[in-house]
DNA sequence: GGCTTATGCGCAG
DNA sequence: TGCGCCTAAGCCA
């Protein structure tokens, strides 16, 4: 489940399995087998990561870089290690635990200047304490492009994702074809404090839940739809069903090749 | 067992 | 705008 919340949620488990002590990283698959023999047996100095992009620092000029893409994985298991089952492109092995990464789009060593090059094209992200929602919003505020554009666009917010993008403009009541130049201030302040809340907790839990208490279909007597993204929501993947809000039939479209859904009611057409 | 789908993104054209 | 990446889960038969 790839939004930001997953890669900081990764860089956490990383600094605590792997973090400070030397790794025995390899390549199974051989896809990365240079680049894991050039940092293999060195500490793990830091783990973090920026938007939906992870950086494992062993030493300057010597960054693994991460990006799962659509279906990347990184599975843990605890010792014994065990033979390699399929694809795994990077293995790392820890005092206690290791962790197989598969499928991932991005798995190469980067220097520091790579590293920084990188980061330097992704927007604030809103999982950053050094985040500074300021300069999303010059960008935001002086494009003509719809907002569900914007917020997927990596270089004017990172990490936000399907799930994420869906869900905050729902919750915010946002027409997602509405140009950025038409939002107000304030709507944007409280869209990026959404941002924030909402995925901390994607963090913490491990999955993306969005809906309020009050909305929730279990305290209804309905059932709770669970989705791949593991958690409940309001309008991902809801296509044709009734929103939790108001009953109207969720919409749904292709936007930009990306499933784009909303409520036509709570979501009014802007003008 | 096969087919479809996906939370992403870089690239070709 | 459409494709390819290279994976797992859900669905159907």
């Amino acid at each position: 489940m790839p939004e930001g919340h997953t890669l900081h949620r990764l860089a956490r488990r990383h600094r605590a399995l792997f973090g400070g002590r030397p790794v025995a990283v390899s390549s199974p698959q051989g896809r990365f087998a240079a680049g894991a023999a050039a940092v293999d047996g060195m500490v793990l100095k830091k783990a973090e990561a920026h938007g939906k992009h992870l950086f494992h620092h062993y030493a300057p000029d010597r960054i693994v870089h991460v990006h799962l893409g659509l279906y990347g994985t990184f599975e843990e298991a605890p010792h014994p290690v065990q033979e390699p089952r399929g694809q795994v492109r990077m293995r790392m092995v820890g005092e206690t635990a290791y962790a197989d990464l598969r499928g991932a789009t991005a798995c190469e060593l980067l220097s520091t200047a790579e590293v920084r090059a990188i980061r330097a094209r992704l927007g604030p992200d809103p999982l950053r304490r050094d985040a500074d929602p300021e300069k999303a919003w010059v960008r935001i505020s002086r494009s003509k492009a719809p907002i569900a554009t914007l917020l997927m666009d990596q270089s004017v917010v990172a990490g936000v994702g399907n799930v994420y993008r869906a869900e905050t403009l729902f919750r915010h009541r946002l027409d997602p074809q509405m140009p950025g130049s038409a939002l107000a201030r304030e709507q944007w302040d409280a869209l990026w404090a959404d941002l924030v809340a909402l995925m901390r907790d994607g963090v913490r839990r491990g999955r993306i839940d969005t809906v309020e208490k009050e909305h929730d279909p279990r305290l209804q007597g309905r059932p709770a739809r669970k989705d791949r993204h593991g958690g409940e929501v309001y309008v991902y993947r809801r296509a044709g069903l009734p929103c939790l809000v108001c009953g109207t039939p969720i919409a749904h479209t292709e936007h930009a090749g990306r499933n784009l859904f909303w409520c036509p009611t709570c979501q009014p057409e802007y003008r």
